[in-house]
DNA sequence: ATAAATTTTTAGGTTAGACTAAATATTTAT
DNA sequence: ATAAATATTTAGTCTAACCTAAAAATTTAT
């Protein structure tokens, strides 16, 4: 997907974004479909919790790098070399993220506060060594699929609960949502990844969803439902 | 040696430390025997190498917040508040490099730049389960010690060689310098942490020795000898 | 004891990355 | 089509962490 003389590149320059901008680029990449679909600088601000006139200020940096495509008033797009990097970063995080929760007995919803840190640190050798040592895992703690080293990962083939047919069933395999609120309410109802969920009934009043686990039947929200991907 | 009130203080405040401040506060622990003995501004400036001016500024600030004590014109020593964050950056650095040592199959070269920006991950759970991974090891990969949890360690029982007599030998326990010159001169000539080191000649012209490992005998110079450190 | 050399501080300036408030462009509603 | 609402950019500030050059203090040499 991205030539190899783009990834020699971005190695050798790699070095020179800075943490900030990083950050940019990850929230350019995760809002607009891998930084493929123009984003706003309102959009990035509020991710990214800064202020509209700090996204273009720091947009306008991004594009004279040659990171990001940038015209006033019709939001940002990533370069394949500002791809390039955001893949790399969220390798890094979600490689991270493994180590703590399979290395470090660290929670799933303990986990993301310590990524965005070690997601910046420096070294090549780190990072494949690390993926090396975690047996190159495929997936993250929340079912997010880990980027190889050249930024490319497996399209996900889990589909949301709320499509699903009433009666069948599915292997938990992602949730969309990491906050922590989320995560805990999951872990408070017994919800981890790899649970056999069977789809019982669904509500029309108000969209909800009667699930059965090897543990339990409950009710789940439609709020609560949207965030749910099952493998089938 | 330091009370657990102050430890939780620490505890508590540790995240309002910048990554410069962190920096400062272990040039000045590493130049003043803990912090201790005062240090000069442009002894911390060319460990850290920037200005002189620079470091005027920034232990203003450590004085501000308490980590530092400062007299104009009389140098620097540390606060036990600044000396705990100290002794815990350092533990940090040192659990790093024998993680990457370890785990990672990095060579003990290798490790220094790297450990330099993981040090300034803030996480309490990370250090400290990180530690318990690794067993928790006591000296780090170029043979110094690792603070525990409270920023104490065990003092150091090793010698230099040349304070050795003649004919006697011992366990090369720490190197006292980790530039990637001298580490890589030491893998050149085969001389390893946990080598069994016998002192075979003095020779007063240049004060070079004649050592015998293992594998060889050879002559190392002064320069050399100043850094190799015995356990007997 | 005084002058010279050295060290340290002060004064003033730069850059990255943030912010607020005001100006401008775009979108939505009438 | 025009006005109102919303989104975005520009202009001007701020702070942390650096810098250089000049001033002041301290140390060393005569
Ligand atoms: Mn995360
Ligand atoms: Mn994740
Ligand atoms: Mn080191
Ligand atoms: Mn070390």
């Amino acid at each position: 997907m991205y030539s190899s003389k783009l990834c020699i590149f971005v190695i050798n320059t790699y070095l020179v974004v800075t943490l900030s901008e990083e950050n940019y680029l990850k929230a350019i990449y995760h809002l607009g479909k891998q930084g493929s679909v123009a984003v706003s600088t309102n959009a990035i601000a509020e991710k990214i919790e800064s202020k509209a006139s700090s996204v273009t200020d720091m947009v306008k940096k991004l594009a004279e790098k040659d990171l990001a495509n940038y015209v006033k008033y019709q939001g940002v797009t990533l370069t394949e070399k500002g791809r390039l990097i955001a893949a790399l970063v969220i390798r890094k995080h979600r490689l991270w993220e493994v180590f703590l929760v399979e290395k470090l007995n660290f929670t799933w919803d303990e986990v993301h506060d310590v990524a965005e840190q070690l997601e910046h640190i420096k070294s090549l050798k780190l990072v494949n060594e690390l993926d090396r040592f975690l047996g190159c895992p495929t997936h993250d703690p929340h079912g997010d699929p880990i980027p190889d080293k050249d930024g490319n990962y497996a399209p996900i083939k889990s589909v949301n609960i709320l499509e699903i047919k009433k009666g069948e069933q599915g292997v938990l395999a992602l949730v969309k949502n990491s906050s922590d609120a989320f995560l805990k309410y999951l872990n408070k109802n017994n919800l981890a990844l790899g649970d056999v969920i069977k789809v019982v009934d669904f509500e029309p009043f108000d969209k909800s969803l009667t699930i059965e686990t090897a543990h339990q039947k409950m009710i789940i929200s439609n709020e609560v439902a949207k965030n749910l991907y099952l493998r089938l």
